[in-house]
DNA sequence: AACGCTAGTGGCACCCAGTGCCAGGAGCAA
DNA sequence: TTGCTCCTGGCACTGGGTGCCACTAGCGTT
């Protein structure tokens, strides 16, 4: 594997590539694996020791993710205020190229549209869930399955997508804003609701 | 259908009661569709005339359960913060006698710990969401799909999600307490980071 | 050059969830 | 009895996912 004639992870990306343009074009459902693996050139079984499910394909190196997500959260000074520093390091994982953009754009749309990706997605915002409601603990010195550290972590979880849905909608402003738009309205407890 | 031996339900009832009973006590993916058929005396192909999915069979009745919280919804004084309504709401719904409270704690704790369960309820709580961010949307005049009614929906379904977690891992509280808690944390912006 | 080791690959068979189709059978009305 | 309707169960099929095994490419050893 070392080096044949093409570099490593290059089927990889091959599949995840495939796998996106033929889940956008005629939805997720609708997608069998082994036409994904005939279009990436690989067979079925390959395929599924890329990716442990269809679903996975689509969310590509999610670990690297939340590991960037995790250290951030850790190099992050105490003195801030804590969801500030949760909204930075959503804002920053997340902080893509303009060529990089339209991908997200598509992998978002898929993980927020299609039911089957909907679903599976609630397994991947555990893992991180459980990497913010560590860094809650750290700072306030509670136990990570405490009430507060979790409800932190599910809430800001809940901006972050909910950031992410308003961005989709709206091609002109970008995530970043969005993001902030919904970490200042939790962090307030709402005032719009009171206005 | 209307009048056979047994009630109309009856089978239901009990398809409902079987799986949660397997389910607990063997694991979810452990348990097959046929064996949940088999110990509820209905074949499997019926089974999934009941219930479309296997996971659907833990949540039993799960359209009613909104359509209720729907109504408390629409009940609600307009002077009311919406925040308090959105909780009591949550705390109604959930309401059980106290015959009845093993049987939520159990499928809560198979939805809440069953990663299959945990990625299916994904597709339930959307239901409970739309709900939620009409009521919002209602409240303040905005759109259902803008940004605000669908935060509120997602934090207040997170904060309720992580009350139900917190009354899972500790038997003495009850329900209604720890969504209180999760809430007062929620509409308060979080004092306790600041503290 | 021949040997063995290792790692990735693909084919095959299998299990299981979910679905479409069709053949009964129970109840009811005329 | 006949016809209609609704529920049920059996059967076959698709598709996701997995365990097993055989093959091959690369590489170091002798």
């Amino acid at each position: 594997m070392t080096s044949t004639a093409a570099p490593a992870g290059a089927a990889r990306a091959r599949v995840e590539r495939a796998a996106l343009a033929l889940f956008a074009s005629r939805g997720f459902d609708a997608v069998t694996a082994d036409e994904v693996a005939d279009a990436a050139g690989i067979s079925r079984r390959t395929f599924f020791r890329y990716y442990p499910t269809k679903a996975d394909a689509v969310w590509g190196d999610f670990a690297a993710h939340v590991d960037r997500l995790d250290g951030l959260l850790r190099a992050a000074g105490p003195d801030r205020p804590v969801l500030a520093t949760i909204c930075a390091a959503y804002a920053e994982v997340n902080d893509y190229g303009d060529d990089d953009l339209p991908v997200l754009r598509q992998r978002m749309r898929l993980i927020l549209t299609e039911p089957a990706l909907q679903a599976h997605s609630q397994l991947r915002y555990a893992e991180i869930d459980r990497v913010v409601a560590e860094h809650v603990a750290r700072s306030t010195g509670e136990d990570p399955a405490g009430l507060l550290p979790r409800l932190v972590a599910a809430s800001t979880r809940a901006a972050a997508t909910t950031a992410f849905a308003a961005w989709l909608a709206d091609d002109r402003t970008d995530l970043a804003r969005q993001l902030h738009r919904a970490f200042d309205e939790l962090a307030a407890g709402f005032p719009t609701l009171r206005g």
